[in-house]
RNA sequence: GGUCCCAUCGUCUAGUGGUUAGGACAUCAGCCUUUCACGCUGAAGACACGGGUUCGAGUCCCGUUGGGAUCACCA
């Protein structure tokens, strides 16, 4: 039997870090058993649901570079047949029609909490006779459950789960509007779709043991389940927006690689002995679900941050000259024409391996791109002093015939210089550094003159003095 | 509150009865160095608690505590 996966989100938010790894997981899971990962989205919430939301999520998907199979499926576009199944089951006797009203069920439940009794459904309609049906009340279509026994999830993460039918209520399948719940929707659409494995998140394991019932009235195979824990955010709490919970978009804006982020989502809450950076391709070799931990783990940004580092340094030079450019675009309003491409190409290499995040990359390249004097930060200004300047002249003199004009002569005149004046490179370096890129720190500065060119180089400098 | 789940360094984890309890991030110290990074070396740092079972328990069982999820005509 071939492998059949699904992610389900519904369409209220952005696609969230928990639903990434949500996704991350079923199509790891599914890419490495070789079957098919389906799209499905959620919008049977009519209020709740927008367009921006399910865009958001798509965006969200394809930019982590997780590929689904086919057309996504819109939940709301199936409720007939979420119907026909509601009907069937009341046909077949597993399912009944409920008379009582939203202000009945809310009396049930307050008056079950005051007597600290399990908050669920009395059964009241479940054996009635429905010629006792008060008139001109649309009724909702309940699950006949059974109400003793036991039902039993054997879950791929949380092992086999049980819980006794008693403690599960009649719920609802189809509002009095005729419109399907979440529930029953699900089930019908799981089956329907073939899926054969349904992974999900922590919080719906409650509801696979009444997902369970639907498909055993059906006489439906039911899904292997894998329940995978949440991912809480820094303080332990539930990752919710007050809590830093940010869509995938977020971590995009932020100058995240989509592989950094798919490498620590594969990190956190599944293990592969001590390995620790996991490329995609690796990762479906090895990802299978008897690797996934079962407690809840915590968001950490600052590892995120250091695999971003590792995969930004191991990058592609052009593919970062292409992302730092739309960089400078936006954060900088700075356009890079073809000498500041190429310039860029040629400092990659010393630029990517101290930042952490495209945008740091992208403000630490600045100083390329921008022709001519360059603003200087506060540090950079105070190294300027007067002697400094001075001595910056000079060496401007020496630039003005140095041949050839590579790191070795370049290097050689700097320390020379020094030496001359018996001060520390640095006392030179730094002054040179702030002049050249505005800034206390840069890549190496031979490299940086190298790449400027003498013209540029001199014009920097005399724009000093 | 009922039900269900969870529990190894600050964080993510390795560990499947016998280990000096390993790795990674973060932290601290040092090295490298023209700056900043990278890199390298080292340090500190954990089996929640209490009972069992066993020759032997982080590993198995029970309880306690703590955390989480869920209890809608939301999904």
């Amino acid at each position: 039997m071939s492998v059949v996966t699904r992610f389900a989100p519904s369409p209220t938010g952005f696609l969230h870090i928990g639903g990434a790894r949500t996704a991350l997981f079923n199509w790891l899971f599914t890419r490495h058993h070789g079957g098919k990962f389906l799209l499905r989205i959620e919008d049977t919430d009519r209020k709740r649901s927008t367009q921006e939301a399910v865009d958001a999520i798509l965006d969200g998907l394809r930019w982590l570079e997780l590929d689904w199979d086919g057309d996504a499926v819109y939940q709301f576009a199936r409720q007939e047949r979420h119907a026909e199944v509601a009907h069937a089951m009341l046909a077949a006797g597993h399912a009944y029609r409920c008379y009582c009203s939203p202000e009945e069920l809310e009396q049930m439940r307050e008056q079950a909490k005051a007597e600290k009794r399990p908050i669920r459904y009395d059964g009241t309609w479940r054996d009635r006779d429905p010629s006792e049906a008060p008139a001109g009340v649309d009724p909702v279509i309940r699950l006949k459950a059974p109400q003793t026994g036991e039902t039993v999830i054997d879950d791929l993460v949380q092992g086999r789960v049980t819980v006794q039918n008693a403690e599960l209520d009649d719920m609802v399948l189809l509002r009095a509007d005729g419109t399907p719940t979440y529930m029953l929707s699900v089930v019908v659409d799981d089956h329907d779709m073939g899926c054969t494995h349904v992974i999900r998140g922590d919080d719906h394991l409650n509801n696979a043991f009444r997902q369970a019932q639907v498909f055993k009235a059906m006489g439906w195979d039911l899904p292997v389940f894998a329940h995978i824990p949440l991912i809480h955010g820094s303080d332990g709490a539930k990752l919710s927006k007050r809590h830093g919970a940010l869509g995938v978009d977020a971590y995009r804006d932020m100058g995240f690689l989509p592989a950094a982020v798919r490498n620590y989502l594969l990190r956190l809450g599944w293990g592969h002995g001590d390995d620790e950076i996991i490329s995609t391709a690796q990762a479906i070799e090895w990802f299978d679900m008897d690797g996934v931990g079962r407690s809840a783990s915590r968001f950490d940004m600052a590892k995120l941050t250091n695999l971003n580092g590792h995969y930004l340094r191991n990058a592609d030079d052009r593919e970062l000259v292409q992302l730092t450019i739309a960089r400078l675009s936006a954060n900088h309003g700075v356009n890079v024409g073809a000498v500041g491409q190429a310039r860029l190409l040629a400092g990659m290499a010393g630029l990517k391996e101290r930042a952490k995040d495209l945008n740091e990359l992208a403000e630490n390249s600045v100083f390329y791109v921008r022709d001519g004097v360059q603003p200087l930060n506060d540090k950079a200004a105070k190294l300027l002093d007067a002697d400094a300047l001075a001595t910056l002249a000079e060496l401007a003199e020496t630039f003005a015939t140095l041949e050839p004009w590579d790191e070795e002569a370049l290097d050689a005149a700097v320390r020379a210089k020094a030496e001359a004046s018996g001060q520390k490179l640095g006392k030179v370096a730094q002054p040179l550094r702030a002049a050249l890129t505005g800034s206390n720190a840069s890549p190496s500065l031979f490299e940086v003159m190298r790449i400027l060119g003498r013209d540029e180089t001199m014009a920097r400098l005399r724009g000093q003095s």
